[in-house]
Order: structure tokens, then C-alpha cells, then sequence
DNA sequence: GGGTAAACGGACGACCCCCTCCGTTTGGAC
DNA sequence: GTCCAAACGGAGGGGGTCGTCCGTTTACCC
């Protein structure tokens, strides 16, 4: 019995039955999301989580807000998987773990890059977020061509080349998807080492932002 | 004055109106497919043609028949793209160059790619053409790896795999979806070539009827 | 237990696309 | 010029998604 009862204060404004449903909603939107892309319709996420559409539209009035927070979780765990190759000692390793995992989430989670990779009006969080990756990425990127593992005229919009390229291998069946992507990074990764490294043509003018469709 | 005119026997059995707006309406539907996906709207189609609706589905009754009508000229340039890079002396030569013609032209008409690879249920025509191609490209394959320019360990599916990747990264407009098509097609060929070649996670399993969506 | 504001969800209007029906127009043979 | 089958095109029914409105239910405070 303690003196303040912390069963049931609102913490974030919701009542109880709100915020169970906010997590349904997120949690079908993120299945959806991942098994028919990013552009299923609002009701089927709505009847997955068991509500109603009114109640889907009450706590994310745009789809833009529904999809930035479906993703918020999966972001931070791009961003640590970035962090973490940043921290591998071999700078090339380093580099080819971030692109191998990310190209990963993307071929089991097809909706996850559509959203990274298109632009949504308004929605801070995300250009905020892309802003560091990007950042992250120079990085990653730089460190990689000092030790000698990239090849010097690489540039890190071939990342956003890359992340491109495999959203266009995966869009089958998680398995054969996986599958894809894992064949399309490993050829990649081997062109992009510097030893052997042939003329390239110029590279795309290609951000993050990159606007899709 | 020949005896037997010449000048308006409805050789197709159409009426002289009738042939011209089909004429118009497949420069439409090329046009449209071309600027804004395979998805593009019947009416639109339609309207750049400067016809009724009625008019294209009794020239084209379904969606399928009107792509495949629309694409065949394309698709016959590919085939002939094929069949010079089989003709070339020099077997990796006529495979880079294939490789290299097929993804510019896949860059600039971003209707055509999801036409061919996508799955057309009941368009023979299709499919046949598709399975000619498949032909070709096995061995346009298997000269290059005789030769000694492409690695062993290459799959006819990884065609297939360049095919996709470009396919992604190529949604852009036209200049921006050529560079980025270049510059991807020379780091894959790169990583094709058989010199230095380091060994690969298995081959996803695709063929040219790779379904889309 | 009772009251109230928050939350709920189905129904609904607006929009878009597909494809067909049908009254009107027109090419071209005689 | 006359005629008719062929061709035309717009209107409209069917289906789907989006986002909102509003009458009903429910959590939570007292």
C-alpha cells in the first residue's frame, strides 16, 4: 500500500485502454509493414490490432506519424549497428558488417527501407535520424579507405546506391530475399576493395533522403 | 491507276480510324509507362492518346494484352542487344556490353523492367520471349566463363539479381537513373570478372518470370 | 456506486480506378 | 447520296482506400 498509488497514473496523458491499443496498433503496423511493404492499407493494420480505423487515425492522425514511430525502434537499432562497426578496430571489417547487417534488416523487413529511404514531409525525427546516419556513414566510409580497404574513389552516396539496389533484390519471400541480398552485398563489397580496383563511372548524386517512387 | 486498289484495304481488318488511334494509343501507353510505371492509370493512358476509355479496352481488353502490345518493340531491342553481344568475338566483351545496353535501358523507360519481370498470367507471348532470352543469356554466360573472363562460381540468376538491383535504383528521374545504373552496372561487373575472385554466399533462386510485388 | 470526459468503432462521404453499357458518329462500299 | 456495320466516347456501376463523424461504451476520479 504505498502512499502514491503508481498502479495506474496516466504517465503519458492515455488511459489504460488508449495506450494498450496505441501498442497493438504499433505492433500490427510494424508486421504489416514488414510483410507487404509500406503501403498496406490503414484498415488492415487497424483490424490486425483489433480496433477500430477511428481509433488507428485518433493516436497517429497521418500515416507518416504511424510509420515514423513503427520504425523508431528498428532505426535506433540501424544506428547501433553503425555505432558498433565504427567502433570495430579493422576499418574495413567494420564496413562490411554495417553494410552485410543493414542489407539484411532490409530483406526481412520490406517495408523498413521503403520508409528510410522516403522522404516524409514534416516528420523531423526521420531527416534528424538520416542526418546522423549520414554522418555516421562518412565516417565509416573515410576510416575505411585510410586503412586501405576501400577503394579510394568510392563514395558514400554507393551506400545509398547500395541500399538501393538491394530493396530492389528483395522484394520476394523472406528466404529467398535473404538470399538475394546476401549474394548482391558479397558481390558488392568485393568490388568495392580497393586492391584491384578498376575506373568507375561517376557516382549518382544520391542521399539518404532519397525520394522513392 | 492499279487495278485492284490499294490505298484502303483494312489489311489488319480495321477501319482507317480505328488503326490510327490504336497507333495513338500504344505511343501513349509507352509514353506513360515510360514517365510513370506500369501502374499508371488506363484513363490517363487514354486521355494522352486523346480517346475515349471505351476505344482502348476494345483494342486492348485487358491491362496485359496492352503492355505486351506496348513493349514488344523494346523487347525485341533487347533481344537484339543479345544476340550482338553473342555475335562479339571477344565473349566477355559481348557479355559487359549486354549487361551495360540493357540496364541503361531499363534506367530510362522504368515501365519496362516491371513489365518483363513481372509475370503476366496467360500472355504467351511473354513468356516465350522471356524464355528466349533466358536462352540467350546462358550462353552468353557460359562462352564468357570459357573464356576465362567471368568467375566460375557465376549464376545465369545473377542476371536476374543485376536486373532487380538496377531495377532499384533506377526510380529517379531519367539523367540521375542512368548515372546511378552505370555506376552500379560497373561495380557488379567488376565483381564478376574472374580475376581475384574470392568466394560467395549461394545463388538466389531467379529466373527472368521473377514475380514483382 | 455514480458521473464525466476520454476512448471506442462502425458507418459514411469523398475520391480514384477499373471496366461495361449504350446512344451517337463516321468510314467506306455501292 | 445512301446506308449500315464498325467505331467512338462518356456516363455509370462495382470495388477499394482514405479520413471523419457521431452515438455508444468504459476507465478513472471521487
Amino acid at each position: 500500500m504505498p502512499a502514491q498509488t503508481s498502479h495506474k497514473p496516466p504517465r503519458d496523458g492515455l488511459r489504460a485502454d488508449a495506450r494498450e491499443n496505441r501498442d497493438r496498433i504499433l505492433k500490427a503496423a510494424r508486421e504489416a509493414f514488414a510483410a507487404q511493404g509500406i503501403d498496406v492499407p490503414v484498415a488492415a493494420i487497424a483490424r490486425r490490432a483489433g480496433v477500430g480505423v477511428a481509433t488507428l487515425y485518433r493516436r497517429f492522425p497521418t500515416r507518416d506519424a504511424l510509420v515514423t514511430e513503427a520504425f523508431a525502434e528498428e532505426l535506433g537499432h540501424c544506428v547501433s549497428v553503425l555505432d558498433e562497426g565504427l567502433a570495430d578496430p579493422d576499418p574495413w571489417r567494420g564496413f562490411c558488417t554495417v553494410i552485410e547487417r543493414v542489407c539484411l534488416m532490409q530483406a526481412l523487413d520490406r517495408g523498413f527501407t521503403q520508409a528510410f529511404l522516403t522522404e516524409f514531409p514534416g516528420q523531423a525525427d526521420f531527416a534528424r535520424e538520416r542526418a546522423r546516419a549520414e554522418e555516421g556513414l562518412a565516417l565509416l566510409v573515410r576510416r575505411a579507405k585510410d586503412a586501405g580497404g576501400l577503394r579510394q574513389d568510392f563514395e558514400p552516396s554507393d551506400i545509398t546506391l547500395l541500399l538501393l539496389a538491394n530493396c530492389g533484390v528483395t522484394t520476394g519471400a523472406d528466404e529467398e530475399a535473404a538470399t538475394a541480398s546476401r549474394r548482391l552485398a558479397a558481390y558488392l563489397l568485393h568490388a568495392f576493395r580497393a586492391d584491384g580496383a578498376a575506373p568507375l563511372p561517376p557516382p549518382a548524386q544520391l542521399g539518404l533522403d532519397r525520394i522513392h517512387e
